[in-house]
DNA sequence: AATCAAATTAACCGCATGGTTAATTAACCA
DNA sequence: TGGTTAATTAACCATGCGGTTAATTTGATT
């Protein structure tokens, strides 16, 4: 079996799981409620395999009512996930406040020899 | 082929991959450069296959220079990955923030049964 | 007890993934 | 031109994944 942190990657990476996802993040629901809108496009029994990716990777909880199953969603499981991720947003967040200060600090020199003559300027990669 | 968000989580679900981005987050490098920690472990036409796999998702960028293949981060190109999981980081901080203010509502009127007795209360899952 | 409803399990299928080794391309070096 | 280095492509294999249908479990209803 993988790492917790693979194993949500990979469950987060179908759209119909995302889809049960999102329907979840607007309260509980059985299995065949979260099930129905893709009943269309495939059988119950692909759907609960959605479900209990989701269950493995711990994105979801379920609890039994009767013989209805309960699904949650158990938010701080997004947690890490959510790490990993902003720390490659705020890489480029910084790395595009450099570019500012760098465009800055080139419009500052250009202003000081516009007192003489301008010139195209190359901007980095 | 996939959606794009689809092909970014899977890209971020296996740890050799992330490994590689982890390196790459301290500057660009070649493919051998990249392939080299893990040369024990598996060849190096798997370890240009990850690679592949990362530029397909869009989250590295490879230039040509001789015969070397220098690889970067793309970091914008985890912007929508990162901003879809916060959401749900979002929705954990509000419940946590609700649970907050209910735990002091029920310490303030504990307080003031407290001016009879006080007693133990239980906080919920 | 019989049946119905909700969900899971079993058994299977096709295809993608992650790995292998061997062969090939591409660019430099001498 | 011939050799070396860097990387990819080709061909193959095992395993896992997403789907199917059919059978089974589980609990409620009557």
């Amino acid at each position: 079996m993988q790492d917790q942190l693979s194993q949500k990657f990979a469950a987060l990476a179908d759209p119909t799981r995302r889809a049960m996802l999102a329907r979840l993040s607007l309260g509980q629901a059985s299995v065949s409620e979260l099930a129905e809108p893709f009943l269309e496009q495939m059988s119950l029994p692909a759907a609960t395999k959605h479900l209990k990716v989701l269950e493995k990777a711990g994105l979801v909880t379920k609890t039994h009512d009767a013989q209805r199953r309960l699904c949650d969603l158990k938010l701080d499981a997004f947690e890490d996930a959510a790490d990993y991720l902003n720390q490659y947003r705020t890489m480029w967040e910084e790395s595009l406040d450099r570019l500012g200060t760098y465009l800055q600090s080139v419009n500052v020199k250009d202003k000081q020899s516009n007192k003489k003559k301008a010139h195209g300027r190359k901007k980095q990669s």
